[in-house]
RNA sequence: GGCGCGGUAGCUCAGUUGGUUAGAGCGAUCGACUCAUAAUCGAUAGGUCGGGAGUUCAAGUCUCCCCCACGCCA
């Protein structure tokens, strides 16, 4: 039995997520731990919410809440939401967490140990209004390039230019509109990421394994221009994990946090202790440390293309900084965007779907099944309602659905929902065996190699098989002239149902489980010999004949949603 | 401007280290069946593999140039 630990990038705090987010993380890592979970393999699939730094402050003080009582709020929706559509992480945390602070406090005390952090005094702007230090984007002004007044302290918007908010002409507060600003120098810790260069230039170089999008968007950081730059994790704000030096204060960094790309991916092995705290386990350092049992784990992290920086070189730095044994990522599956009919998804504008709308309009099955058959994987993947549509109306209802509802049908009204006796299999059954053989060890393999798009391909093709092998046969003619040779091929279309379920589940686990139910088997055995799995439920086994498992989606339905979710377009 | 990922049938995409008539699903057309959510099954049509040049006995697959889309960075 292997030993898998999956964590899917963790989703921003502020606001719910929408479908690009999902299928780029937490879905196709949760279909990854589904399977290795059927499979009989050990996991540990963990997320969380990324809570700390400047946007969450500033939704809760829009929210009229403090930022910790927002982020309270905003965790059990999203939390809610994970739930509602199958999402199985074995712990949803926080990276506000206690364990998460500690472990912060821990990393940055090992790094100074290693010498691997500076203190630097940097420039920034300070609004008296607001009482605080300004990030670069919240501080606007006429651009000193090209005159546009709207230009953000980090870019220009107008003419692009790279932009340092103390070039800016009339600068101003976007959180109050403040223009009372000054520059004042403030003292911050850098981590020296470019002498750890090598060390991980050598780790990336050595997983020719790796998608192609995960190691060339890594070397392109360690190669391009000047190299892996030093990078600030501290600031100056309230909302964040005290800067510490392990147990100890840090003179001269009172009243400052740690940077939200710092603490944020600590919260990956934090999240392992909130779920021994939380008494769903009882070794987490079996997961997270080499000296103490993890040196048999595989790790497999899940993200969209944009968190690749983070994964493949900041964590690992804060990693093999430390000089101790933590377990470092095996396998990086990364992918990329999901656009929205011709568009970008866009929160802002309120164009596309988001998850909470998506669970109100339709089960979340149909998303799970669309969204990961299409999923980005080598490259940007389209949105569309009418694809959406014929995907689902095909696949699920057609395909799946049909067959589950004509067998169960026909043996219901020909024989009785049980499953009936007599007959034996001749060739046509043994050539569906061989198919459904080669098919089962082609999808574990796509599987195993997180090929999402294959892997429901081949589904696909397990599921027409028995159509194929129906239309072959004929059970509604044999019966006529021969209606033991009906029972036997309808038997095995029976048992094909359960078969369908269980390998179905990782992709749509809610309509698996209904439909288990329905033939009234707790048997989720992940077949291995077909012909064996194929008799699972004997002769005589009792069954319900089920409703529509999955109602198509309607024309009209479809104009309403593409109206509802258009958002404005620019 | 630099870099990155792409540009393969109407649509969404597969195409391993270059090697026989370039594949799948959807859509379209025709046919079969009638158990079933007007579902299913079969067949057919449809591509000068973005453009050009080159290497090779052989290129969607390698090299160079160009065009287009998207993204990241200056």
């Amino acid at each position: 039995m292997a030993r898998h630990l999956i964590t899917s990038a963790i989703p921003y705090i502020n606001g719910i997520k929408h479908l690009g987010n999902l299928v780029g993380s937490q879905l196709p890592a949760d279909l990854f731990a589904r399977f290795q979970r059927a499979r009989g393999h050990e996991v540990l699939f963990l997320c969380a919410t990324d809570e700390h730094g400047t946007p969450a402050e500033l939704a809760a003080a829009k929210a009229g809440k403090p930022v910790d009582e927002y982020c309270a709020e905003m965790w059990a929706i999203q939390n809610e939401i994970a739930k509602g559509f199958g999402l199985s992480f074995d712990h949803f945390g926080r990276s506000s967490s206690e364990q998460n602070r500690k472990l912060t406090q821990h990393f940055a005390g090992r790094l100074a140990d290693e010498g691997l952090i500076d203190e630097v005094v940097t420039e920034q702007i300070y609004s008296q209004a607001d009482g605080r230090f300004l990030p670069d984007r919240y501080v606007e002004g006429t651009c000193p390039n090209c005159g546009y007044e709207d230009a953000r302290g980090d870019q220009c918007d107008n003419c692009t230019i790279q932009l340092d908010p103390t070039e800016l002409i009339n600068p101003r507060s976007t959180i109050s509109g403040s223009t009372d600003l000054e520059v004042r120098e403030t003292r911050h810790l850098f981590l020296k990421q470019s002498q750890m260069r090598d060390r991980l230039d050598d780790w990336i170089q050595s997983k020719s394994d790796w998608p192609i999008l995960t190691t060339s968007i890594a070397k392109k950081w360690l190669h391009d221009g000047d190299g892996l730059q030093d990078r600030g994790i501290t600031r100056d704000l309230d909302w964040g994990v005290p800067v510490k030096r392990g147990d100890a204060d840090w003179p001269g960094f009172e009243g400052k946090v740690f940077y939200v790309w710092f603490d944020a991916p600590i919260e990956y092995i934090a999240c392992a202790g909130e779920w021994v705290d939380a008494g769903k386990g009882d070794d987490w350092e079996r997961w997270w440390r080499m000296d103490k049992g993890a040196d048999d784990v595989r790790y497999t992290q899940f993200m969209g293309k944009d968190n690749v920086p983070f994964h493949t070189l900041s964590f690992p730095a804060t990693i093999m900084g430390s000089n101790e044994p933590w377990k470092l990522v095996d396998y990086i599956k990364s992918f990329n965007y999901l656009n929205y009919d011709g568009g970008q998804f866009s929160t802002s504008r309120g164009r596309g779907v988001f998850m909470d709308q998506a669970l109100e309009i339709l089960p979340a099955d149909y998303w799970r099944w669309w969204l990961l058959s299409n999923c980005p994987e080598s490259s940007d993947a389209e949105f569309t309602w009418d694809g959406f549509q014929a995907g689902v109306n095909k696949d699920l209802a057609d395909v799946l659905g049909n067959f589950i509802s004509r067998v169960t049908k026909f043996c219901n009204s020909k024989f009785s929902p049980d499953i009936p006796k007599g007959g034996t299999w001749g060739a046509s059954e043994d050539a569906l065996i061989a198919e459904l053989q080669t098919r089962l060890e082609a999808y574990n393999a796509h599987m195993e190699a997180m090929e999402v798009r294959k892997s429901a391909a081949e589904l696909r093709a397990i599921w027409a098989a028995g159509n194929e092998y129906l239309q072959t046969v004929a059970p509604w003619s044999t019966f006529k002239t021969d209606p033991d040779q009906a029972a036997a091929q309808i038997r095995l279309a029976l048992n094909l149902i359960r078969i369908y379920a269980v390998l179905s589940a990782p992709f749509i686990p809610t309509a698996s489980a209904r439909i288990l139910s329905d033939m009234n088997t707790l048997d989720t055995q992940w077949p291995t010999d077909i012909r064996t799995a194929l008799t699972a439920l004997p002769e005589g086994h009792g069954f319900n004949v089920p409703e529509v498992l999955f109602a198509k989606i309607t024309d009209d339905q479809v104009a309403e949603w593409s109206e509802r979710f258009a958002g404005t377009r620019d």
